[in-house]
RNA sequence: GGAGAGAUGGCUGAGCGGUUGAAAGCACCGGUCUUGAAAACCGGCAAAGGGGCAACUCUUUCCUGGGUUCGAAUCCCAGUCUCUCCGCCA
């Protein structure tokens, strides 16, 4: 969310900016709902200080006036809630600005290439989707999953079950021992509260699984990642300065409707409903969000170059980042059945727009109170790894060689192949 | 599920109808002292919002939302969360 006292300052500059976002927003609306509420709280204060000097008097004989200001109070606090719900609603649908050094552009066409690591593997035979080596060695099994609980799900099973818990194992241990983050596991459900906080509402609330709870009237949702729940931990905060960088990171299911995405992958677990995801979280002064953006990027093609797996580095463009975002790089590996890189980390800096709408805040040398810089990244997706190893690493009876840094997390396991 | 207790500034914690935005301590910032540091001492120190070029000034806020009152951190009601005890249980 942006800070109105900000854009109040210049209003086309923020409009202009808005621009490369192509989003549709009522700038006049804004503007006009900003001045009419200043001038509601100007004439409320001023009620509101005669009847302080009233009861601070104890004059009797004003007692009844005092009675009179109140409901005239009432009367404006009934007119300003209009108004302020009206730019609150327009307020937080408003995207983040996107950084200078992001590309403009249109559609996810116009993210830009910065570098391609890896060597892509050369097969002599027609190399197998995951799901085809994943259901011929019987250790992926969506026809179960929808049996049991629907589409987009999928059993993973023995060996497979194994690389998956041992990835997990793999990333956090580097993210820990390594990079400097510290652990967390975390609750899998956030309040409606966090959801806002991070972004995922109330724009996107179609893509998020609500869970109903039998007690209460809060509203609970299932993350769609574990950025909701690591970066509101600062929620409501004011931080030490010396408390920053803080960085976290937690491996957890993560859960999203992917309405809008029908029949957009519909084969294989490439896009499911549930799905395992190592998050990392930073919270940094806000002058330092581009320098711990390359730090946290730099910790996720740690990752891929370690698996050796081939990626590539891309800078997304100012319409297909996220909400929250004010520049992400995507990380995608590449995926031989496909002959092409697929999206496996998606890491950004969120500047302030995520801390204003947390309420976020630390104190700096000068005691300044300033927003704090929230970045999130994956590190890595961990269905997605699987595929890719999967992918990269089959050999022509279908058998998987695994990652010799892998080796040590699955008993010094060399290869999976059919039991 | 049953019975109690509580929620106050960055933190700990007093206050329980009238300059209380809130004692005290810790932390933090500035200073004195010191070769430097520590200790000691002195001073400063809540946030959000509005107005003003500025100095500054006004309003709001003691979990949240209602209510009583000229006046609420303080009284009443509802909700949320936390803790203790009992029961149940992974």
């Amino acid at each position: 969310m942006h800070n109105l006292k900000e854009i109040r300052k210049d209003f086309d500059a923020f409009e202009k900016k808005m621009q490369k976002r192509s989003v549709d927003i009522n700038f006049t609306k804004l503007k006009d709902l900003d001045l009419k509420n200043r001038e509601f709280i100007q004439k409320k204060e001023a009620l509101e200080k005669e009847k302080k000097d009233i009861s601070k008097s104890k004059d009797s004989s004003l007692f009844s006036k005092s009675k009179e200001i109140s409901s005239s109070i009432d009367k404006i606090l009934e007119k300003q809630k209009i108004i302020k719900i009206d730019l609150e609603k327009i307020l937080s649908n408003i995207p983040n600005i996107p950084h200078s050094d992001v590309p403009f552009g249109s559609s996810e066409n116009d993210n830009v290439q910065i570098e391609k690591y890896g060597k892509i593997p050369r097969f002599d035979f027609k190399p197998r989707s995951h799901y085809e080596l994943g259901e011929n060695l019987k250790m992926l099994d969506f026809d179960l999953a929808s049996k049991t609980t629907g589409s987009r799900f999928v059993f993973v099973k023995d060996k497979l079950a194994f690389l998956e818990r041992a990835l997990s194992n793999f990333m956090l241990d580097t993210h820990t021992l390594k990079n400097g983050y510290q652990e967390i596991s975390p609750p899998l459900l956030a309040s409606e509260n966090s959801m806002f906080g991070t972004g995922q509402l109330p724009k996107f609330e179609n893509d998020q699984f609500e869970v109903k709870l039998d007690v209460g009237m809060d509203r609970k949702f299932l993350i769609p990642t574990a950025e909701v729940i690591l970066t509101n931990i600062v929620k409501n905060k004011i931080l030490d300065l010396k408390s920053l960088p803080m960085r976290l990171v937690a491996s957890t299911p993560c859960f999203r409707k992917e309405a809008g995405s029908y029949g957009k992958d519909t084969k294989g677990m490439i896009r499911q409903h549930q799905f395992y995801k190592v998050e990392m979280v930073s919270i940094v002064e806000q002058k330092k969000c581009l320098e711990e953006l390359e730090r946290m990027t730099n910790c996720a093609t740690n990752i891929l170059d370690l698996l050796e797996l081939p990626y590539r580095k891309m800078i997304l463009c100012s319409s297909d980042m996220g909400f929250s975002a004010e520049k992400t790089y995507d990380i995608e590996v590449w995926l031989p059945s496909e002959d092409k890189y697929r999206e496996i980390s998606s890491c950004s800096s969120c500047s302030t727009f995520q801390s204003v709408r947390m309420k976020t805040r630390y104190k700096d040398q000068k005691n300044e109170i300033l927003y704090a810089g929230t970045l999130n990244g994956s590190g890595l997706a961990i269905g997605r790894t699987l595929i890719a190893i999967l992918e990269n690493y089959q050999k022509k009876d279908g058998s998987i060689t695994i990652p010799k840094i892998l080796r040590p997390y699955m008993n010094n396991l060399e290869k999976i192949s059919l039991n």
